[in-house]
RNA sequence: CGGGGCGUGGUGUAACGGCUAACAUGCCUCUUUUGGGAAGAGGUGACUCCGGGUUCGAAUCCCGGCGCCCCGACCA
């Protein structure tokens, strides 16, 4: 794409009503918009890269055996009626509405219910088992209060993944391998290292629940970790059980602030008990299913890439996410033979099928660098004069390539 | 939901109750520039969040509303 097509500008300064550094760069970069408090758009640049994020994810649940669907955000409120999940007291973060013939609708918070009923429709024998469905879907939280730009809004993306199995072992497995694809989506979004599996309350039908909690300073939660084993413990469930359960000793552990970017856990029968939702098995006996609800929220985690990589010039991102994976930069001069140059090198990349970026503005070099630092494009291809002339391999004409992250410098041939 | 703070050109800031609301940046025009946000000249752009009130006079003081941010609580 080129630069002069994106309506985007990059500012100097983040205006004043943003104090969290993800939102700060993502707006002066032109990824997102704010459109209230704990409400963003995505600006091309930013829905690059939680497509990117969405794809990534998208691939390890297909690979888990997920089927992907799309629910509404309309939800009928008699079936969380029958939950006991509708009255507010309950769930706190309804946003509800009235249709024109006065009844009442909720939007989306979370899909166990509505998915749940639709099961009820395509479930019969345990030969119809087990289901994997997930989707990615706007979810509306009516937060008291959003921060932390868009790690923690009112409208944000998430990926919901619900198992039906029909046994409990069935369950079990399954969510052994939820957890291994987790950890593989994280290390692939270039945040396995700072992500803990970690353990946190479960509920009524397991005893522990897992988050995926990512370290940094920016996080609303604090974690105990324990480094040599991989793993943390939430502080909500830190005690002696827990300790001895895991078999790890209390000095082993440091406190740490951490984002939980994903969880997993066993609803059990929950749902299928207060919705219905039951299976003939082998006997022709009517069975609950069992199920299980493994979350990521994919414009949460774009927030904490950007926290976890920024450096004082701007975004970082790891090649998997970047918006682009090249950012060329044409340094032009008066005569054209810069521009012609750049447009060929550009013409070829694309036509290769390269995602890049292309810096084809008639200003500064200055203001070319500086936007580039902020926009964070993992590699920078810089054309100029004197890299035209510049002599590599003993062929006349070099590209310099810069990477964003450690700064290196090298020239490749043309 | 408890507590605190803040609303001034697109953005960031300034302005004692008193002159035409200032500065920077952005944007537009021209000239000169062209490897780290270039230089000069000219120009554009604000009913000072909204509604009341006090006052000879309000961006400034008071009341109400709306919005935003922060701390805490909350987070299926």
């Amino acid at each position: 794409m080129k630069q002069s097509q994106l309506f985007t500008k990059t500012r100097r300064e983040a205006p004043k009503d943003e104090v969290s550094q993800n939102a700060q760069l993502l707006i002066r970069a032109g990824y997102i918009h704010k459109e209230m408090a704990g409400v963003y758009d995505f600006l091309p640049l930013g829905l690059r890269v939680l497509n990117k994020i969405v794809n990534i994810i998208r691939e390890e649940m297909n690979a888990l055996g997920g089927v992907e669907l799309q629910m509404s955000a309309l939800q009928d409120r008699t079936h969380w009626e029958t939950s006991g999940r509708w009255d507010d007291e309950v769930l706190d973060v309804w946003f509800k509405t009235r249709l024109k013939n006065g009844n009442e609708t909720g939007l989306g918070t979370t899909h166990e219910e509505p998915l749940t009923a639709v099961m009820k429709d395509h479930i019969r024998s345990f030969r119809d088992l087990p289901v994997y469905a997930y989707q990615f879907q706007t979810k509306f939280r009516n937060e008291v209060r959003a921060k932390s730009g868009i790690m923690r809004g009112r409208e944000f993306l998430m990926k919901d993944l619900y198992s039906f199995c029909s046994t409990k072992a069935e369950q079990d497995y399954f969510y052994e391998k939820a957890k291994a694809a987790y950890v593989k989506i994280f290390e692939r979004l270039g945040l396995g290292e700072k992500t803990y599996l970690t353990f946190s309350s479960g509920g009524s039908f397991s005893k522990y629940s897992h988050e995926f909690q990512t370290l940094t300073e920016a996080g609303e939660d604090t974690i105990y970790v324990h480094k040599a084993k991989k793993l943390a413990i939430n502080k909500e469930v830190l005690n002696e059980e827990v300790l001895s359960d895991l078999g790890i000793k209390r000095e082993d552990l440091v406190e740490k602030k951490a984002v939980e970017v994903g969880n997993i856990f066993n609803l059990g029968t929950r749902f299928s008990d207060s919705l219905g939702l039951v299976y003939n098995d082998e006997q022709g006996k009517s069975q609950p299913v069992v199920m299980g609800s493994y979350g990521i929220g994919p414009s949460r985690v774009m927030g904490t890439i950007v926290e976890t990589f920024a450096d004082e010039k701007g975004i970082v991102w790891p090649e998997a996410v970047a918006p682009f994976n090249i950012h060329l930069i044409g340094l032009f001069n008066n005569s054209g033979s810069v521009r012609a140059a750049a447009d060929k090198i550009y013409r070829d990349m694309t036509s290769k099928g390269v995602e890049v970026l292309f810096d084809d503005r008639d200003v500064s070099a200055g203001e070319k660098f500086s936007d580039s630092d902020l926009i964070g494009i993992p590699t920078r291809y810089i054309v100029s004069e004197k890299t035209l002339a510049a002599t590599v391999d003993g062929s006349i004409g070099a590209i310099e390539v810069k990477d964003r992250k450690t700064g290196k410098v090298e020239m490749i041939k043309i």
